[in-house]
Parts: C-alpha cells; structure tokens; sequence
DNA sequence: ATGACTAGCACGGCTAGA
C-alpha cells in the first residue's frame, strides 16, 4: 500500500499535474491539501476516470482537504468535531476546511493543513497554537479507537534545523519556532513516528520551495510536508519518498508529493483466503 | 526591515500563503 500527500495550491490549476502524476505513480491513496474549491465544484470526474474516489470538505478560494483513493473510502470524518464534538473550540475551528480522515484498507488515513501562522506576532499564531492543542485532544480520541494510523499532510512547521535549508537565520521563526515545534510533539506525544526519518537522516532534503526569490534554483527548501506513523504501521515500512522533480513542472505547485510505502496489510496474519 | 511569487476573487488590488 503506498500513501501519498501533496498540497496542490488550488487543484482546479494544478487539475492537469496531479493527473499525470497519479498516472505515473499510481498510489492507492492521495491526501490533498489547498484545495481551494468549493465542494460542489471540485473536479471528482477527472479522478474517477483515473480509478479514484474523493472524500472532500472544501470552501470557496481557501484551505481545503481531499483524500483520493483506489481503494474503498469508509467511515470519512470531516473536522476535529467528528471525534470532538463536545469540546468547546473543536466547532470553531472547523470553519477553515483543514481536517478529513478516512478508514482505507484498515488503515486509519488522517489528512491535516495545519495553519502557517503568518508571523509570531500575528493572531494566526495564536490560532496556530490552539489549533495544534486541539490536534492533540483529538489524536487522544483516535488513539481511543484503537486502529492503525497514518497522519499525513502540510504541517506548516520543519520540527528541526535538519529540515530547513538555513537553520541558523529561520530558527525560531515562523514554521520553526520552539512553542509550535513543543505544540506539534506533544500531540505526536512519542506514538506517532515522521516515518521519512526513518529512511533518510540526512538534511538537504525538502518539500517546499518559497516560490519568491529564486528558492527552488537555489535549492532552498524546507521538509514540512510530513507523513507520520503508529508504530505497527512503522513497523510495515518499506521507504518514503519525497517527489522532488514535481517542483521543476510548468506552473508548479510549491510543495512537491511525499510518498510512504507499506507493506500493508501484513501478509504474515492474513490467510490464502484473505481472511484473519 | 521589506519584498519577492502565485492563486482566488473578480476585473483592481486586495487577502493569503509560508
């Protein structure tokens, strides 16, 4: 099973890349974030065409999350009031379309945008913070039911300086800064596990490029297009990808595709039959 | 310190992204 992420920066623009890039790579699943459409407008056709269902919650030029997939889509959840809804904030939060999930082959497939923040002193960076503790709050409630999970999508935050192309002049900014780091490792809270580390320890690698100042000829990237698994998952992975030439298309995307291989289901406690 | 680019909305110049 592979499982994909891309945030797309509108996918009515980006309609044409994201098709030829599910032709090439043909993953079972591909969580979308910045969508950028409204639900009755989003382009279901042109992936159905392809094989692919679409599981949306969608508004009119911002946010957006979509999660395609050649397999059968259950159980979908819109917002952190699906698994929250007697928390006082849970509501609010969900009017910026940023939180689906999906139970796709057993799996658990949790597809997030979490907020930039736009600066510290901006009130976007206190929704920022509020929206990760809310993370956490509602990744307790999943952790409750017991599946398999994958947490993939735009974190809007590089947890170390090996995921920023100049550590020692972004650190401590926006997307790097200690209190959203601390946000986003408590809700993680040692369970969940950035599976492209596993494979690949070295900096240097990233998955968006700024699209202001030359960044991506320059190769100044950030890694904060993350893919973060249970353990039993982790146990099942064969390799993460980053999809770096995506970011050299015509009118591209800023951030390029993230990739996670399973070998999922586990053959070992399934049968002939496929049966447990 | 700021802005650079891109997209949406709507057709001029904002907001928002990161």
């Amino acid at each position: 099973m592979r499982i994909a992420t891309w945030n797309v920066n509108s996918i009515r623009t980006r309609l044409d890349q994201v098709s030829s890039w599910l032709k090439a790579e043909d993953p079972d699943v591909l969580c979308l974030q910045e969508t950028k459409v409204a639900d009755e407008l989003f382009p279901h056709a042109a992936f159905e065409a392809l094989g692919y269902r679409a599981a949306i919650s969608g508004q009119k030029a911002y946010n957006g999350v979509a999660i395609l997939s050649r397999l059968p889509i259950d159980d979908v959840r819109v917002g952190f009031a699906a698994l929250l809804r007697d928390e006082p904030g849970a509501t609010e939060l969900g009017e910026q379309k940023r939180v689906i999930s999906a139970s796709i082959d057993g799996v658990r497939v949790l597809n997030l945008y979490v907020p930039n923040g736009s600066a510290l002193a901006s009130e976007k960076y206190a929704y920022k913070l509020h929206w990760l503790a809310c993370l956490r709050r509602y990744l307790e409630a999943q952790e409750r039911e017991g599946d398999p999970l994958a947490m993939v999508g735009d974190f809007n935050i590089a947890l170390e300086s090996r995921d920023i192309h100049d550590p020692e002049r972004l650190s401590g900014g926006i997307m790097a800064s200690d209190p959203e780091r601390q946000a986003l490792r408590a809700a993680l809270d040692g369970r969940l596990s950035d599976v492209f580390r596993v494979f690949e320890p070295e900096s240097g690698h990233w998955s968006w490029w700024d699209y202001r100042t030359g960044a991506w000829d320059r190769d100044r990237g950030w890694r904060i297009d993350h893919i973060y698994l249970c353990e039993q998952l982790l146990a099942c992975a064969t390799g993460c990808v980053i999809h770096k030439a995506v970011r050299g298309n015509q009118q591209p995307s800023d951030h390029v595709p993230v990739v996670v291989h399973l070998a999922w289901p586990p053959e070992s406690t399934q049968d002939d039959n496929g049966e447990w």
